[in-house]
DNA sequence: ACGCATGTAGTCAAGTTTGACTAGCAAGGG
DNA sequence: CCCTTGCTAGTCAAACTTGACTACATGCGT
């Protein structure tokens, strides 16, 4: 799964109806061009195809209030909501190795109800233990792993990874049963989502990159 | 980076001249499909582009021995060695959260000597500590964490894999200044790629995929 | 009054990835 | 002898991603 729809699907929908300025700026704030591929084309695609597709309706809005090309405002369809829950469920619970699925899943996972978070970290938790064993066994030869040179270190790092992960999932998962957040349902939703006019306190100014990101 | 241009150069120049299918069997081999998007249809687009860049030298040759169409051989330019070089240090030193980059890295490593292969491993650390430094300072509100909600997780996250990334370089860099492997003149090399005709240990044959995989 | 940086909103071409498809040959079974 | 299955080798259209670019308006210093 690309992690660009989800995080579209997830910004539109708590605005209720918003313009591709809007969800660029909510991924920016959620901080997600750091974690995921979330760059202005990849944005404007997502919705256009999600439009072609019934996910979203496009509403032709009159040109902006502030200078720029005319804008298309967008609003999640019934469809459209199926499939935002959907890759939501599907980001908490699948182990596929990419960090960026499951940082959009954790955004996001305030829009279920705590019980079902639980039960999908769960899920997630014996996911990790299948994939586990899948390899170990698939991928150690008779005579040990030390058959494998140094292509066994990658295998090792898969495994190293698998459980990290999974004992920070087990954290994860104490502290929403200990009552942590807010959730679907509970009162007050915790404000996920700029404000038309609002300031973003994580913009990106003029800050240099990270070191150590890839060039 | 993309990981597949890596991986395509490796393979290239273990074999000193191959073509497309060849690539693609020790692809397999290493088990790159299963940690990177190692799929036909972009492993013959890197060969192409690259030998179109200058990185690779493409040779027509007779149609192939065992039936299906014409085939070409590649090899690798002195302009792609470099290129082959750079993302490799490239892929052991940055640290950008992309697990497949560094498996590539990990099993191509011993085309280093071990002393520079050492240091790009400690560049890594200082690489991954400096991400760590950036992270914490920029996205840490001055009332704590605790204002940023469940979006905190992400961060969480972002550090859990960070410190426990650092440890297993940590042991990665300690096996390896043991005496683990066989590096870069230092006597007969690990067998990294299929002679040709020998079978493949760990074909994809009709297993299922690994269960937790993405759909 | 002028120009220049900044913010708003989105487009575009080039490159990359995906998944399904083509096509030839060999082995083996009925 | 024919027919299916599987292996070798690669192509293709559609979708997606990237990074640079356009165009308009506002504010701000000089």
């Amino acid at each position: 799964m690309s992690v660009i729809r989800l995080l579209v699907l997830g910004a539109v929908r708590q605005h209720g109806r918003a313009h591709g300025y809007q969800v660029r700026n909510d991924l920016e704030y959620w901080g997600a061009h750091e974690w995921s591929n979330a760059k202005p084309g990849s944005i404007y695609h997502a919705l256009k195809q999600m439009a072609k597709q019934g996910l979203l309706h496009a509403h032709e809005v009159a040109p902006s209030t502030a200078g720029g090309p005319p804008r298309t405002e967008y609003e999640v369809t019934e469809q459209g909501t199926e499939e935002y829950f959907r890759l939501l469920r599907e980001s908490l619970t699948s182990y596929d190795q990419k960090p960026d699925v499951l940082s959009a899943g954790l955004g996001l996972m305030v829009d279920l109800d705590r019980a079902e978070a639980l039960a999908l970290l769960e899920q997630r938790m014996r996911s990790i233990e299948q994939w586990r064993k899948a390899v170990t066994e698939y991928y150690t030869p008779e005579d040990g792993p030390g058959q494998l040179g140094h292509i066994g270190e990658i295998m090792d790092l898969w495994i190293h990874s698998a459980d990290t992960g999974a004992e920070w999932t087990r954290g994860l998962i104490e502290r929403i049963r200990g009552g942590a957040y807010t959730f679907a349902g509970e009162g007050e939703p915790f404000v996920g989502v700029l404000a038309d006019g609002e300031e973003n306190p994580f913009a990106t100014e003029d800050r240099e990159p990270h070191p150590g990101d890839a060039q």
